[in-house]
Order: C-alpha cells, then sequence, then structure tokens
DNA sequence: ACCTGAACACCGTTCAAGT
DNA sequence: ACCTGAACACCGTTCAAGT
C-alpha cells in the first residue's frame, strides 16, 4: 500500500476539518493532520508549501460552506429585509456552530505579512457581493435607504451590516456578550439584528 | 548580577508588547519574551504559570489602552451621539494601529477551554459599561431610541454598536473591506459609523 | 522567592533516498 | 510524482539545583 488514496490533499484537509470540529481550535499541529491522514509527517509538503496553505486552503472551504447557509437561509424569502435578516441569523448560527472554522477563517493564522492570501480575499468579495446584492434589491424596492447609483453609499451599507454580523459572532464566540440581564442568545441574536435593519431601512419603510 | 530588576513580571509583559508592536503577531514564543527581557528561557513560570497566562496579561493591558483612548475621545463631547461616534472612531484608530495587540485581546490565543480568562471578561464588562452609559445618556435626551427601563433593549444597543465597531475593526485589519469603490478608508470608517447611528437614533431625532 | 541548566516530548521544515 | 526516515533548529514545560 504504497499510496493511500488518489487524493491526498483532499484527504489532509479533510483530517484538518476534523481536528477543527473535534479540538475547537486551529491550532493543531500539521505532523498531526499527518498522522489522521495515516501518511508520514512531511507527506503534505508534497501538496501544500507549508503549513499555513493547508490552513487558507482550510479556511476556503469555510467560506464555502459559509455562503452556503447564507444563500439557502436567503432562499424562499419575499422581501429584501426579509432575506438580509434570515442571512444574517444564518452568519451567526453558522459560526457559534462552527467556532474554531469560524476563527481560523479571520484570525492571523492565515495572515502572511499582514495580508490574508488571495483565496480567502477572493472568498470574502464574493461574500460582500452576496450582501451587495441583496442590498441593492432593497435599494430599488425602497425599503432601504441606499442610493443605487453611489457606489460609497453601497459599500458602507455592506460594510456596516458585514461588520455588525461578524462582530456580534466573534463577540459571543469568545463568551464577551452582555450578561447583565438573564438574556437568552437568541432574543440577543433578534435585537442586533433589529438595530443593524434600523441602520439600513428608510424612513417611509 | 542575579536579579536584573525588581519586577520581572512587568519587564516580561514590556517585553511582549515590544514584540507584538515590531513583529506585528502575537504567536511570538516564551522563550524570545525570556531573551528580550534578559533572563533565562523559564524564569518567566516564576511569575505566569504558563504561556497563556503572560499572554492574558497583555491582553488586559490591550483594554486599558483602549479604554483609555475611547474615555479620551469621548472627553468633552457635547452631546451623547457626538460622544459615540468619538469613542467609536478612536476604537477602530486603536486596532488598526495596535493590529496585533487588538487580535491577541479577542482572539482564540487567549482562550482556555473556550473561554476566556476572567480578567478579560471583566475588562469586556467594562467596556460595555462604558458604552451603556453613553447610550443611557443619549436614551434620556432623547437622541437614541432605547428605553431606559429595559435591560434587553439597553443590552441590544450596546451589543449592536459595540459588534458593529469590533467587526469593522477586524474586516479592515484583515483587508477583507470593500475594495469595490476606490473607497479611502477614513471615509469608509464615516460611512458605516452614520449606519451605527442610525440604528440607534430615535425616529425624531 | 527567584533564577539557572539540563532534560523531555514535541514542533515546522529540509534533505537525501526510495518507488 | 509521491512518499519515507533522519536530521536541524526550534518550542512549552518540568525538575533538580543553586542563592
Amino acid at each position: 500500500m504504497t499510496y493511500h488514496h488518489g487524493d491526498l490533499r483532499h484527504a489532509l484537509i479533510d483530517a484538518a476539518l476534523d481536528l477543527l470540529a473535534e479540538t475547537q481550535r486551529w491550532d493543531f499541529s500539521l505532523r498531526e493532520v499527518a498522522r489522521r491522514a495515516g501518511v508520514s509527517h512531511n507527506a503534505p509538503y508534497a501538496h501544500f508549501p507549508d503549513k499555513n496553505a493547508l490552513l487558507a486552503a482550510v479556511g476556503v472551504r469555510g467560506y464555502e460552506r459559509l455562503r452556503g447557509a447564507t444563500v439557502a437561509a436567503a432562499e424562499g424569502c419575499q422581501t429584501a429585509a426579509q432575506a438580509l435578516v434570515a442571512i444574517g441569523r444564518a452568519y451567526i448560527t453558522f459560526g457559534l456552530g462552527n467556532v474554531a472554522h469560524y476563527r481560523l477563517m479571520f484570525g492571523q493564522a492565515l495572515a502572511v505579512d499582514g495580508q490574508m492570501p488571495e483565496p480567502i480575499r477572493a472568498a470574502a468579495a464574493a461574500a460582500r457581493g452576496l450582501l451587495r446584492e441583496i442590498i441593492l434589491r432593497g435599494a430599488r424596492d425602497g425599503s432601504f435607504s441606499v442610493d443605487p447609483d453611489n457606489g460609497d453609499d453601497i459599500a458602507g451599507a455592506v460594510m456596516s451590516a458585514w461588520s455588525l454580523v461578524h462582530g456580534f459572532t466573534l463577540l459571543a464566540i469568545d463568551g464577551l456578550t452582555s450578561r447583565e440581564t438573564e438574556l437568552e442568545a437568541d432574543r440577543l441574536i433578534d435585537l442586533i439584528l433589529l438595530r443593524m435593519m434600523k441602520g439600513l431601512a428608510s424612513k417611509d419603510a
């Protein structure tokens, strides 16, 4: 049994995903991943230039899954406003359900020389594009106060929505959300999504 | 020269802060910190139970600095609305000016068993308290649509404001903010803060 | 109490070698 | 092309020992 599988690259990513889910951390060792995949500790170097490259591939998987979850949530929504809330809720749920994976997607682990690798930047741009579509839809049907012809205005709306949901997800993961009242997590999510919508809503909506 | 300084604990934290600023990363080694402080590689264990404890102490320093920067920004502001915008801007500026420190304050590096250590939780609670005060002030003078007697409502407003600013800071650090238009960073900050304020503002403001 | 030096079980990465 | 085993320069942490 010389070659364990036709696709060790794929097997390594899967092993890393398993470790992510099991340990709830992304600081596992490359050697541990290799062990899981049943190969020697440096077989990964035949498929990835270094550990960072493997992590980046795993990170891209995260963006794909997140996109899948949010797109699915938006389907069947009548209005743009409903779709945006559904996306926000699905986004937060994904983060809280995949803590380590979500952290990896955005953390310093993927950054090289202070910059995210290109595949991650592309995935993030796609995520912004998804949000942009919804917001433009809402701008055209009058539910959002966004000028569809003003690129800055759109970018501001997109980034404010993403920032709020992203920030909340991370604070919730870190356990740094409000504990003042015995507020249930779901209720708090409702409340912050309400504020997000209010920030985008047009006055006559 | 047996004891290098009366306060090695302090010296180690300073050395770590130096490394943070120089390398722009928080994944330096404990041994490197010891080297910087001019002591053997395990002298730190006389002052910290493990590496995590040193990082936590450095993280707390970050919260203190961040608090100092935001409190200073709020001083001299006439209205609660102005104060909140000033705080938001100072917050983002701090994050972008102390990338590694900011990432450390919230990242997995400090988490043990999926939970942030108590000193960090306390610092975060203090940060929420600061926001809460401003928001309550704005609620009483009528500039924010927050019910001062409804704890949930307050918590929702606090978390939505913090989430937005926190999320934006991290996305900007990661370089994942909009690049569609040739939007300047400062302009984008203005736009997202505007959306934040709109999410909090009362209709008659 | 505070620090040192040796030691242990790990890393990521490289290299020569095997098929 | 794909994988192995030995090797290198590191880690975090522990332990016995020194003042």
